[in-house]
DNA sequence: TTGTATGCGTTATCAG
DNA sequence: CTGATAACGCATACAA
């Protein structure tokens, strides 16, 4: 083993030509004689030289990493949604960096201005809004942003998401056809996704002719045990339904009433948002609103590599199709 | 908004000082004087001035990132680990470059030289084995390496993880005094972990005096839809019990047994091994080996800055204790 | 305490 | 088709 590892100049030397021709080669640059690349190759491989990434970084502007900023390494949501953006950077020959937000707005900007100064080609943003703040520092960048499975209430920065008014709207529907009071069980009310998802919700029950009431909105985060926990109280409110815009907290309300003795669907529907495998771990099976986050993911992804090389985009959001995914927290 | 953002010669001309010294407030150096280090921060204030992480890494040889391989972005068993891996990255001040090998081991080997060339710090592999490619591979670089919630047959590597034999003998165990037949539903027999497993379910079939039979034995890869499909094999092996060697099949099994009628744990016992929160989505509960999992990846991490800074440590591998965690798929 | 000069390993611009 | 040589933005040894 070599106490350090081959550098261009060294595999220059072995092959008797000069570092730029090496680059050259490296580069995959057509204008090198078919032999001289053979000798370049061997050198190559006999050093076992890999091109320095930092370096290459440093004189050509381009760190061939995205930036992916996550509320959660753990959310199932956000999960699916990686896996689509980490094929498509694959396939460009990206490396993702992903980091941890927690969903908190300071530690948002933070980890931001890290993937900035790491010099990341672009960045892709998960969440459920973004703040005022970290909206002027993004205008501000030169480093191309877009916004997976989140709503821009300004609508002026590039995202992709689906329809969240026209979903929920057609789950809260669903339910309010058999039901007299449906719940609305949501996440955090500051998030734009958020607020969309309450108009929808308001819409579905004025088209059913049903009376809306502040006092059917839970306001929660998006964990199980809040779900859980939330049983008692949903089961006092007298609703028989509830649409509820996170999976994680659907599986804690769903085994909540179950071990509060409420059967599922017959007592109680549920419909949740996000369609993950966790609707298929519960018994009964979750109902849901079936979104595309793998293709969230990957389409986000090869937005911003279209952005990066600027080539021309069709309008600055992708709403991408949803379905209802009817399984059996729902009655037939 | 500036064209291209400041440098630290822009900084030096706006303080008044030379980039040498910019360099040293940037790095924390003590010997700059008070009021040129306020001198200079205003400057950097005023510019905006962040650094530029690829050149400081040119320069110092350090990335400041950790990549960290897995097998998978959407397995609980590998996300709860990165949450302990990147919290104690962060504390370091490190970045966290994920990459997903698919647990393919030509693909692994592709996705570490892509690390290396990125110049990370350290390397954090997790995983069921390592193929004999990359540990030469590994042994032959000069980056600093852990393996997370792995098993190293050889011992030569540093590692983090717990005693998987000792743990499943007493999961095992605790189904064989109850029932004549207990399965031993497990991942690829290729990877270390596993025959590692084997070995300790062998070991507690014989301290309860049962015959072993390789009959008993089903090898399958971790997904929920294999589990599920099992069901029928299993319930057709006359068995009675089941250790599973991950949550997503074990969940799968239990939702199959379930819809075939058989009774959990009346008629048939499960337990698992990872105990994340995909056991308590299931109903029942799923009994589970408590696998510290955000400890294994934080311990990881924190050994990785050791190796890094050259500090002493105490043996290569650390072994974490585990516990069961008893629910409501085995009897009382 | 501060400044100067050099190098880190590439890419890219010129010549030739 | 190939080779010098100048950036790239910073850290750092050496001087002052």
């Amino acid at each position: 083993m070599e106490d350090t590892s081959a550098t261009i100049y060294d595999v220059a030397n072995a092959a008797g030509v000069s570092m730029a021709t090496v680059s050259r080669v490296m580069n995959g640059n057509p204008n090198v004689k078919e032999k001289t690349r053979q000798k370049v190759l061997a050198a190559v491989d006999k050093l076992d030289y890999r091109p320095n990434a930092i370096a290459r970084g440093l004189a050509s502007h381009k760190s061939t990493t995205i930036g992916v900023v996550l509320p959660s390494f753990v959310h199932s949501y956000y999960s699916r949604m990686v896996v689509g953006v980490d094929d498509v950077a694959r396939m460009y020959d990206y490396n993702i960096l992903i980091v941890n937000s927690d969903g908190d707005a300071d530690k948002e900007i933070m980890v931001i201005d890290d993937l900035i100064s790491k010099q990341v080609d672009g960045l892709i943003i998960m969440g459920n809004s973004i703040s005022e703040q970290l909206r002027g520092r993004i205008s501000r960048m030169r480093t191309p942003v877009v916004l997976a499975g989140m709503v821009d209430k300004e609508e002026q920065m590039p995202a992709v998401t689906i329809d969240h008014f026209a979903s929920v709207k057609e789950a809260v529907g669903l339910l309010a056809k058999r039901n007299q009071e449906v719940l609305l069980i949501i996440g955090p009310m500051a998030a734009a996704i958020n607020t969309v998802r309450y108009d929808g919700y308001k819409a579905a029950l004025k088209a059913a002719k049903r009376e809306f009431s502040e006092l059917n909105v839970i306001e929660t985060t998006y964990t199980y045990k809040n779900g859980y926990t939330l049983a008692e109280r949903v089961i006092a409110s007298g609703a028989t339904a509830a649409f509820v815009t996170d999976d994680e907290v659907a599986a804690g309300l769903l085994n909540g009433l179950l071990d509060n003795g409420v059967s599922v669907p017959e007592d109680f529907e549920i419909i949740t948002a996000n369609n993950t495998i966790v609707t298929k771990y519960t018994r009964p099976n979750l109902t849901s609103i079936d979104q595309p986050l793998y293709d969230v993911g990957a389409v986000s992804m090869r937005f911003l590599t279209k952005i990066i090389a600027h080539e021309e985009i069709d309008g600055k959001t992708a709403i991408l199709p949803y379905k209802m995914a009817m399984k059996d927290s729902t009655k037939k």
